[in-house]
DNA sequence: GACCAGGGCGGCC
DNA sequence: GGCCGCCATGGT
């Protein structure tokens, strides 16, 4: 069993499919803390703790539901494993074991990897950290995510304010656009066509969709192409193919429904273990 | 001082 | 459709 649930706690029994550094670090989310050797998440309005102990970790939190939710806890990754043994990546699963795949809010993803983009995890993280502690609601010790209309009220002027740079106007428009009744509920829309509609989002681009449908919606047939994806694209299938585009349709034909969590495996284990070489010719 | 960071946009063809 | 220059900012 991976789990217990019980109250406002959740006990993860299995830590082969839980491992908490390998899921807050991996690039997916960007509101966390170590503190006390504890690590805390803070997710729209809510906020969870992780501590780890000798043989589970404890998740505390006052929506047990909801992070229970959030963790992906009713998948099995090692099923999952199990179905990506024939693809020969097992160094990378090996070596992010345990990460699991979040179920985040659609607005606080979008705005987040919006954030990313051409962007490094730190500054992310500052950025968020600092629209949240300006504009999201005072939950006693943290601040929530803030809403689409508290973010919509601001101008870009205020987003530089806070580091933002040229992502400050897309985050005024895309706000504004969700705050006038975009409808961000694509859970059951098709993934070809929720990509199209997050597209028509301002500083929405190819790999922001795809992140989107992936760590929020839970699209598992995207395949993400970043800086990182185009290295592991030239090592493991072809270096003269320079379109991330193309890379990512036949990676998603390669992996099909496993696209998603391939990609995260390969992601997190290349950043962690490559340094990225300069490109010349 | 150049290069990089979980790229996207607008102009151009 | 594809290609290319530009875009803020902080870290190495």
């Amino acid at each position: 069993m991976l789990y217990t649930k019980e109250d406002n706690r959740i006990t993860i029994r299995d830590l082969s499919q839980f491992d908490t550094k390998h899921i807050v670090d991996c690039g997916q989310l960007f509101r966390y803390e170590t503190r006390d050797g504890n690590v805390e998440i803070i997710a729209e309005n809510k906020k969870c703790v992780l501590k780890t102990q000798k043989d589970c970790v404890i998740i505390e939190s006052d929506d047990a539901d909801y992070f229970e939710n959030y963790f992906d806890l009713a998948t099995d990754y090692n099923a999952v494993k199990a179905l990506l043994e024939p693809f020969g990546i097992d160094k990378a699963i090996e070596y992010g074991n345990g990460i699991r795949l979040l179920r985040q809010s659609p607005f606080e993803t979008i705005i987040s990897f919006i954030v990313s983009a051409n962007n490094n995890i730190p500054r992310i993280k500052g950025i968020l950290n600092r629209m949240a502690d300006a504009l999201g609601e005072d939950m006693g010790d943290y601040r929530a995510f803030p809403t689409p209309e508290a973010l919509a009220r601001q101008n870009a002027a205020f987003y530089k304010s806070l580091g933002a740079g040229y992502r400050a106007e897309y985050i005024v428009d895309t706000a504004r656009r969700v705050a006038d009744g975009y409808d961000v509920d694509l859970y059951d829309v098709p993934t070809d066509e929720a990509r199209k509609r997050l597209l028509s989002l301002m500083g929405v681009g190819d790999k922001v969709a795809d992140c989107i449908l992936l760590f929020a919606y839970r699209k598992e047939d995207v395949f993400p192409v970043d800086t990182w994806v185009k290295k592991i694209y030239a090592d493991l299938i072809d270096e003269r193919e320079k379109n991330p585009k193309t890379m990512a349709k036949i990676l998603r034909n390669k992996f099909g429904n496993l696209a998603g969590y391939a990609q995260q495996y390969l992601f997190y284990y290349y950043r962690n273990n490559f340094v990225k070489e300069k490109s010349e010719d």
